[in-house]
DNA sequence: ACAGCAATCTGGACTTTGTCTAATATCCGG
DNA sequence: CCGGATATTAGACAAAGTCCAGATTGCTGT
């Protein structure tokens, strides 16, 4: 798949977003490349050409997307948040040195021997985070 | 076990930490509750009596508890980091709602089909942490 | 075309968490 | 007691994120 801006419009309208324009800039800044990115970087890449988004509407709009389950929010850095353009359900490897953020496919992830959650609690998402480092 | 402020000083010098008067109570706070415990909720318990403790310390403690393996840095929540006293090998849930943060022993769970790290790469924890919240 | 209205966006003030620094205080061996 | 190393401190600073009141945008009905 190739996410192009005009793609764009359709997606966030297929999760109840109204699409405009700094809403398809930044869908489009994190769906094209796929990564994970703070909302700092987002600001960063949206406003390159020109300054066009301002930094309100940034944490706006990536709280909308998380709450209409357009991105997902990963929890690693102490000092930021990341927010994933992948919602299907996977884990991350995160290098403490570099702060790179991948991904782990949960298809092949076994988890097993959790025990029962507390009574009336659901659960709404396991994370999974492998930190690594170069060996010394 | 039962934590007093004497077995703080035994506790500190065994990590290779110099027991002074500040991180004896920084650690009696952690230690003696055994909870999980944000760097401003263990300012205001070592405060309670009179001021005694300043910001830079509590953070430069908690820090040099982290470095010398005293406590482990728990992060769940975007907005703070917890410090935990427990550093046997364990897991935890986290109740969104309330930030109610609890272990899960190590012992049973098993988590397998994780992928090869990168070469040149070593695991330096793995953090599996269970999201739930109250049923709606 | 245009007035009215809701939804969106904005700059900038503000808050919170955490870091840094230069000065002071404490501790300890000789 | 002296001198140096170690530890603590107040307060300035930085970065991430929130909040708000005013401006823009994009309709809808006339
Ligand atoms: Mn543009
Ligand atoms: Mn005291
Ligand atoms: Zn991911
Ligand atoms: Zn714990």
């Amino acid at each position: 798949m190739h996410y192009t801006r005009d793609n764009m419009a359709g997606l966030l309208r297929s999760h109840d977003i109204n699409p405009t324009h700094q809403r398809i800039e930044i869908a489009h800044a994190l769906f094209s490349r796929q990564e994970h990115l703070s909302a700092d970087q987002v600001m960063a890449i949206v406003n390159t050409r020109h300054s066009e988004t301002s930094k309100a509407t940034v944490y706006n709009t990536l709280k909308l997307f998380l709450e209409k389950g357009l991105v997902r929010e990963v929890i690693v850095d102490p000092s930021k948040v990341f927010f994933d353009p992948n919602t299907s359900p996977h884990h991350h490897i995160y290098e403490v040195d570099t702060g790179k953020l991948s991904d782990i496919d949960a298809e092949h992830v076994q988890i097993s021997g959790l025990p029962p959650l507390p009574t009336g609690m659901v659960t709404e998402g396991i994370d999974l985070i492998v930190r690594v480092r170069r060996a010394s």
